[in-house]
DNA sequence: AGCACGCCGACT
DNA sequence: GTCGGCGTGCTC
């Protein structure tokens, strides 16, 4: 008997696609299939069998059922459904993506083993003395299966083999049950998280969302893992999203001693193909599973929990082919499997902010240091309309980062500009290298001797002269990172100083910096926004905040938006330990509100004012962010066409385009680029409004060459 | 997205 | 005469 299967396939094309399948017995949607596509074969993902296709003459055979993987399960189907709903992506191309890359492989996979557990025989085994390592390892296992991934990252492969050899331990596919183990004890809550808990506990076992806003060092994280604790005593799962890889192995050892009975997987795209697939099966059976934002879409049957910490970090978003947010995306989860899901940050997102006040989220604040005697840093302003600069540093500058070398403490002085100048001029004529293929200026790369463009990628040699009028002398004009690293060399011959940018980080570096900081080898650290993030550095007392001025008035309002919560993030790395911290920024513009409410350290205060600004200006609550690229005529006629479209929009959904630059269009790659916001008061009629528009988009000419919808709606 | 088909300009 | 540019259309 042969059936006809609906397949959905990784194609930009919203529909399914029919193929003929002799079989006997019904294939479970889900299942993963190869099949002929064109002139290629294609992994594909069956969601439904019917009898008749409208296609029957076209119809052809499927190659071969991947029964070597499990199929998605319903769950995980569903999920996808929203997803490609909510960011108007083909269905095919949402489940494809969401399934790690060696599982939409066709060359058959052979189930892996990846938990190395304890033999009957290795219950009683006795390592020998001189053999630490082997020993600790046996004890570790007697506690709870290890995962072959998280032996692997310890580099103790050779100790599992060696445990293996001698018959004490076994690598095995399932993690068998383990006889109950007490998790560590927790630390004694202060009043604050116990208020916190108190809200929490009792919300496990329904939908509901939790941002809990709390200030650096106020123990958000002991929050989540009493939490944690509460859904795994109930048997059930819990999903943890971090932003970055580099802040995964650290949690997951953080983890894995509080609660060393349970199963811990860790997912990243760090992870060699093979063992992101293990992890990934392994990820049903495991507890807690702790990941990057790819993690959202990893089956979890017992589910109970979903943590998103450092929610309002811009990694959450995914900026090419399925343009998600992971924290919506489990948000969205959450909502499915009716549990609830905590957000938790020191500057949460406005659009999570907005959402707390207006009662929909509830809002969690956790307003002092759990870190004993920790204070917060006092927050001066360096006036640089009446402090003279030398090579970007004033005098008091200078004076506090030599005061706190001579005390032996750390440094960070923070200058959002990479490269060693931001332009290249000509003394002579005035001339500043352009980038020929945008509007933007070349950035000064010295040391690879370089210009290049920071926003399309262009790259060339440094001209010798003048290409106006001959002048040998060109001169840097500005401060980058490079150049600010070369000055603190020459102020500070005695420190040690340390570079982290795009250009100076490789992209794991970030554990053997924290080993460094910790390990006192590092004075400074310069860098860019990189340093916003991240890592606690204990006797980091002073940090040094340079050029903050172009944010302060950017006609983008989110660039300013930005630009707060990198500071308070930035101000939060100073001072953690007993000694107090200082932060200077150096401005032009001390009265800027900002700034006021940066001293106090009041995130809220701001957000509040941000919110009401833009409720002011009568900004519907809705806002989508659409970005087109497209030659000049065909960006003329999308454009055109969008703002007809808008007008025609039934009145009840109020649609509202407009740029939100003065200057909205910019060349990139010799293409225009416009970036449009889209509002309606309504959030239904405006996903109508884009899918309807998105639809009819592909039919105007000329085409427009690429276009995309950005992630998340911003509400207020 | 790929990939082929097809219709016009500049080359050995 | 052909090589190849990218506009248009198709994939069960």
């Amino acid at each position: 008997m042969s059936v006809i299967l609906q397949v959905a396939l990784d194609t930009p094309l919203h529909r399914l696609f029919d193929y003929r399948l002799a079989t006997d017995t019904p294939l479970a949607a889900g299942t993963l299939v190869e099949v002929p596509f064109g002139r290629t074969r294609q992994v594909g993902v069956v969601l439904g069998e019917t009898t008749a296709s409208p296609h029957a003459t076209k119809l052809r055979d499927v190659l071969r059922v991947l029964d070597d993987r499990p199929a998605l399960p319903a769950e995980l189907l569903r999920l996808a459904q929203f997803c490609a709903g909510y960011y108007h992506h083909p269905l095919g191309a949402v489940l494809l993506a969401a399934l790690p890359p060696r599982l939409k492989n066709a060359t058959p996979f052979a189930a892996d083993t990846p938990w190395l557990v304890l033999t009957e025989a290795g219950r009683d085994a006795e390592a020998p003395a001189r053999a630490r390592t082997r020993r600790a390892l046996l004890d570790a296992l007697r506690a709870a299966p290890v995962a072959r991934a998280t032996l692997r990252a310890q580099g103790q492969m050779r100790h599992a083999a060696a445990l293996v050899a001698a018959g004490w331990a076994a690598w095995t596919a399932d993690a068998p049950a383990v006889a109950p183990q007490p998790d560590a004890p927790a630390p004694v809550p202060t009043a604050e998280q116990q208020a916190a808990l108190e809200c929490l506990l009792p919300a496990l076992g329904g939908f509901g969302v939790h941002l809990v806003h709390g200030v650096t060092g106020c123990g958000k994280s002991e929050l989540y893992l009493r939490l944690i604790a509460a859904a795994l005593q109930q048997g059930r799962q819990a999903l943890v999203l971090v932003p970055e890889i580099a802040l995964t192995p650290q949690l997951e050892q953080h983890f894995r001693t509080r609660f060393p009975g349970r199963r811990i997987v860790a997912l990243h795209s760090g992870l060699a193909d093979k063992v992101r697939a293990e992890n990934w099966l392994a990820a049903p059976a495991a507890d807690v599973l702790l990941g990057t934002r790819l993690a959202v879409f990893t089956p979890l049957p017992r589910l109970g929990v979903v943590v998103v910490d450092e929610e309002h970090d811009v990694s959450f978003k995914q900026q090419d082919g399925l343009r998600y947010s992971a924290r919506d995306v489990a948000i969205a989860r959450a909502k499915q499997r009716a549990v609830p899901v905590v957000l938790g940050s020191a500057t949460p997102s406005l659009e999570s902010y907005a959402q707390a006040l207006s009662g929909r989220y509830q809002l969690i604040e956790l307003k002092t240091r759990a870190v004993a005697h920790a204070r917060l840093p006092e927050i001066e302003l360096l006036d640089l309309r009446h402090l003279p600069q030398e090579d970007g540093l004033t005098r008091p500058a200078r004076d506090a980062l030599a005061a706190t070398l001579a005390r032996g403490e750390q440094s960070l002085v923070f200058l959002n500009r990479r490269g060693y100048a931001p332009a290249l001029y000509c003394p002579g004529c005035g001339w500043v290298a352009p980038c020929p293929h945008c509007s933007a200026r070349l950035v000064l790369h010295r040391a690879a001797h370089r210009l290049k463009c920071h926003h399309c990628g262009f790259d060339a040699r440094i001209p010798v002269a003048c290409p106006d009028c001959g002048n040998p002398d060109l001169k840097p004009l500005g401060q980058g990172t490079q150049r600010l690293e070369e000055t603190l060399a020459a102020l500070l011959p005695a420190a040690r100083i340390r570079r982290i940018d795009r250009d100076s980080m490789q992209p794991r570096a970030w554990a053997e910096l924290g080993e460094a900081m910790r390990a006192r080898e590092v004075d400074v650290l310069v860098g860019t926004q990189m340093l916003a993030k991240g890592h606690d550095f204990p006797d980091m007392t002073l940090a040094l905040i340079l050029d903050t001025d172009g944010a302060l008035y950017s006609p983008d309002f989110r660039a300013t938006e930005r630009l707060f919560a990198q500071l308070m993030q930035v101000a939060g790395r100073a001072g953690r330990a007993e000694k107090p911290g200082r932060v200077l920024i150096q401005t032009a513009f001390p009265d800027h509100p900002l700034f006021r409410f940066l001293q106090q350290h009041d995130y809220a205060g701001y957000a509040r004012t941000l919110l009401a600004e833009r409720r002011r200006l009568d900004l519907p609550p809705f806002t989508r962010q659409v970005l087109l690229r497209a030659e000049a005529p065909a960006m003329d006629a999308a454009l055109a066409f969008l703002r007809r479209a808008a007008a025609d929009a039934p009145d009840a959904a109020r649609i509202r385009v407009f740029t939100p630059t003065p200057a909205p269009m910019a060349r990139v790659a010799n293409l225009e680029r416009a970036q449009l916001l889209v509002q309606s008061a309504s959030r239904t009629a405006l996903q109508a409004f884009v899918r309807d528009w998105r639809a009819r988009l592909d039919t105007i000419r000329p085409r427009v060459a690429r276009w995309s919808l950005d992630v998340d709606p911003l509400v207020f």
